[in-house]
DNA sequence: TAAATACATACCGAACGTCGGTATTGAAAG
DNA sequence: CTTTCAATACCGACGTTCGGTATGTATTTA
């Protein structure tokens, strides 16, 4: 294989043959050949080159993953038209309006038989989302009186990672209807803390891509 | 290395050496030589004669943790003088009031960097504990009309989730103090579902323990 | 005494990561 | 514009670790 003048271009190669295999065949059980077979014309020694582990592989890819997410999470805990409350309300409704979190329920990931990538995945909601996004918007909401709590940092954590990972389909392997009775049971813990956010138009949206990820199962 | 006549023994002898590594090392980062070197004499044919695999120990390592927690569950669930809420009440009050929660909290393990074994445990609170202990339990309050929800199954997970694995410090690594405020967190989300269970009484002990812990680490 | 069981030991193959080497690029120097 | 040279992209064989197996041996049990 040629050398790559833009040699983001084969990182970039790395990254979705790597997405793709640790999504089909789970992180342990692709080997770093697998990656390469399956990049056409790499070599070990390219990868090793761009990244200096398989780990270091698995922490770029939820990075990737998570990335435009978390772009979304700026701007909204950014804006300044609107209450802590009203920014989780769009927040939860724009994560899911989303035409790429379609793609990403299409592949249909067995997460739940994926450790790593799952436990990736966790440190990345309770390290980065929680304290750096959903924290901050609690904080104003405390603020401006539209949301109360005492403890806002652990309300932040406990509110994304039932919302990410407990409500999630490819994680837990609900069936449409065992993410239905989540949703609503989500929806009631949310309301005990004062937060009356998930109307019936998210649940709606909500089921819809349960669906089309039990379709693609 | 003579032959054991009791070989439940021996097979004690290998999960002790395993769990402990596993605790201090990570599942990952201890290797069956390292086990076998940590048991004094026995070979690797002896582990492979006990246990099919590597995992296969670390199944059976996590059901040896949970084992008498489970035990504790079924007494409580099986009980005929308490209504389904009394029993929550008794479980948390239970499981955080036994001697042996002291002995694992100074071994003060990292579970949070110890991705396979906080994954068993994972995978035991979500298929064992709270399907067969917690959910009969919430059945029965829905039945005596302690308890009120039309989601039994998805609310036993998430309480069981909630106070297992988010409320553990060893799992979070939280400060007594982040742990006081998760624990203040976890008791408004009980509230909220209208179980109105956990009492001062019971975050006096949940502190003392988690002040253990910290002071082993 | 024969079968089953508890262990030992030598060995296999897969997989991660290293390392010496090659080819290409870009920029500075002439 | 050409030459030089260091940095970078990439190659692929090899070392090592480690999970697992095959086979052998001694002991227990029926």
């Amino acid at each position: 294989m040629a050398r790559n003048k833009h040699p983001e271009e084969t990182v970039n190669r790395i990254l979705e043959a790597a997405f793709r295999l640790f999504m089909e065949k789970g992180y342990e059980h692709t080997s770093i050949q697998d990656i390469i077979d399956n990049l056409g014309g790499l070599s070990k020694g390219a990868i090793y080159h761009h990244f200096k582990s398989k780990e270091d592989i698995l922490v770029a890819v939820t990075d990737r993953m998570t990335e435009e997410s978390n772009q979304m999470l700026a701007e909204i805990r950014d804006r300044t038209d609107l209450s802590g409350k009203e920014k989780l309300r769009t927040i939860f409704k724009e994560s899911i309006s989303r035409p790429v979190q379609n793609d990403i329920f299409t592949v249909a990931p067995d997460l739940g038989n994926n450790p790593r990538l799952l436990y990736s995945i966790f440190r990345e909601t309770v390290d980065e989302a929680a304290p750096h996004y959903i924290l901050p918007i609690i904080k104003q909401g405390i603020a401006d009186g539209s949301i109360q709590t005492d403890y806002p940092a652990e309300l932040a954590e406990l509110i994304i990672l039932v919302a990410n990972i407990w409500t999630n389909p490819m994680i837990f392997d609900s069936t449409p209807e065992e993410s239905f009775r989540k949703f609503m049971i989500f929806r009631q813990m949310m309301q005990g803390f004062g937060l009356d956010i998930v109307d019936d138009e998210l649940l709606e949206r909500l089921q819809e891509l349960t669906d089309i990820y039990w379709e693609n199962k």
